[in-house]
DNA sequence: CTATTCACTTACTTTATGTAAGTAAGTATA
DNA sequence: TATACTTACTTACATAAAGTAAGTGAATAG
């Protein structure tokens, strides 16, 4: 490589150009939610989100809870970390809302 | 799927989230580039770069200017909606200065 | 000539993702 | 008391995407 980009910039495009990831932080701006929730809501296949939450909560973006209820209730949400993304994603989606048409 | 996500959102999603599509629109915002100064700075194969850029000038965000010098010189630059996902990249660029350290 | 550069393309290998079935713990239904 | 169903996964296998490396064609330098 010639010059090199600021190595905190790639990573943070590392971590969130994974298919799916944005999606799913988009998905957890709402509030916590559960695997089949996130599932069904953006269409992800199990294998890979349960890949990605795995990633996600090493890097300190997500925060899986237990709730010892019967049945017991497992939840996803972001961390203070996951949640300052949210000025990011809101400038993806002013962009998308000028610029994507919506029917495309 | 139960409810949806926006689909202006996920179609913005669904172009910036492929593997490289960030890092080459980055590299862009500095100025125009050619093909091998883009390839070595950022490190992607010339096989995906070639690929990237295809779709990038399909989806109006990057274009792609061949000056008639010998040896022909071919250069890649942002339109106006490439150049608008600026502010977009840039909340990123705060993002990973504030939680993501030099060393990771 | 021969070598080298640029902007790619092609062929082949490796990795990532999708699909579908399976598992374990518990609840509800017949 | 079976049987079926749910949630939150995991596993095995198939397909799609990306990496690697070599090749191409046009031009220029030595």
């Amino acid at each position: 490589m010639d010059q090199s980009i600021c190595p905190r910039f790639e990573r943070a495009i590392f971590i969130m150009n994974k298919r799916w990831t944005t999606l799913i932080i988009f998905q957890l701006l709402e509030g916590s939610q559960r695997f089949c929730e996130i599932e069904s809501t953006i269409g992800v296949s199990g294998r890979v989100l349960s890949e990605r939450l795995k990633d996600l909560e090493k890097e300190g973006i997500v925060k899986r809870s237990v709730y010892d209820e019967t049945p017991v209730r497992i939840e996803y949400s972001l961390t203070e970390k996951g949640e300052s993304l949210k000025p990011a994603l809101d400038q993806i989606q002013i962009w998308a809302e000028t610029w994507i048409e919506p029917n495309s």
